[in-house]
DNA sequence: TAGTTAATCATAACACTGTTATGTCAGTCA
DNA sequence: TGACTGACATAACAGTGTTATGATTAACTA
């Protein structure tokens, strides 16, 4: 019963670690799997559900990459860490992540479901950015430093995808995004740092 | 000679910005045209070519949204101009930002020429950015500036085409990206600042 | 047990995409 | 005049996602 499906997403899932979205065809899905392309439409909601089911698998892994709460270290540190996870996870799984930011393939856009795990890994960056804000500090503030973050790192991921990308020193991106990110970070820090009283 | 090509991009402008670029076919273009097929063909290098010259387009605009040099305002608010003219762009023609970015149409990559577009607004952003740093700074030092603003800007932008876009309040994408970046150009003005001498 | 119902699967087709082979026609130049 | 080059049109090819049609199988029900 979900025999099947299964094959279909690994087939699937293996397609586009390989070839990304361009492999990713119904048919090419379907000959994979040994099954007739009527299976994706049986199984799931034709490419779309396809589509879906990578979606999410790319925010399980950023969402896992982000599982570093439970360290001790300096709260810079902890946040540091977990972009640094982030970063491995964008450049591991380029296909998934692309996907999720709209540069695989044009058209699609996410379900309901798909959305809620995005908006699952939202709540939990909007936990580690606030690791470094005041206690007190209200819900939208938090927020708006998690998006802060979050732009900040996923430019860097989004730029290294562009073609202007050889333009640059061959540097490594990621520790460029680490440093800057570190630079930001301390900025953030000094700003919400509770006034000494007087 | 020159007519029908200008017909046809014209008509391909139109479309692209009506409709994105699921709006823009072939067929689509060369029926708005008064043309056939073959017309984008013989006039252009098929589709590739025109999405080169929407490319082109598109960073032409960016570029002169950048053309703020000339003020003689505090260098820190000559780039937040720079940056809030950057983000009009980038709303007003979103079409071509979301080409220029790959998360237009898979599978488009740009020529040589459209790189060399996109080099020259790069360099641009490098001038301006440069302006927040000493003199002497090396040329790499300002490019790793200019990149961190611009990965900076875009990843607000490109979160922005995001759909989790409406899981974040509604307020005014454009004024979080510009605090966010007052913040951190800040951060960097005093990270290069001068040292006083001993 | 027999009959109905629902789900799975296969084949083939439809409408669409970018691209191109073929052929026609007009204009240019030697 | 004759040869050639470029623009244009028609139609086709190979690919895409999707679905109508029909067959097979499994499960539940009377």
């Amino acid at each position: 019963m979900s025999d099947a499906r299964n094959t279909i997403l690994k087939a699937a899932s293996e397609l586009f670690l390989e070839g990304g979205t361009s492999a990713l065809s119904v048919r090419a899905i379907s000959k994979r799997a040994g099954v007739s392309t009527i299976g994706i439409y049986s199984h799931f909601k034709g490419k779309q559900g396809i589509l879906d089911e990578l979606y999410i698998e790319g925010f399980e892994k950023v969402f896992s990459a982000m599982d570093i709460l439970d360290t001790n270290a300096p709260v810079r540190d902890v946040i540091l860490l977990g972009i640094k996870g982030y970063l491995a996870v964008a450049g591991q799984y380029e296909a998934h992540y692309r996907l999720i930011f709209g540069e695989g393939d044009a058209g699609y856009s996410p379900s309901k479901e798909a959305l809620a795990m995005a908006e699952k890994a939202f709540k939990k960056l909007v936990d580690i950015s606030s690791l470094i804000l005041p206690e007190d500090t209200k819900v939208a503030e938090k927020q708006r430093i998690a998006l802060e973050i979050w732009a900040f790192v996923h430019g860097y991921v989004s730029l290294k995808h562009h073609a202007i990308s050889t333009l640059i020193s061959p540097v490594e991106w990621n520790s460029l995004a680490l440093s800057a990110l570190a630079t930001h970070i301390d900025a953030i820090i000094t700003k919400h740092a509770v006034p000494m009283p007087k």
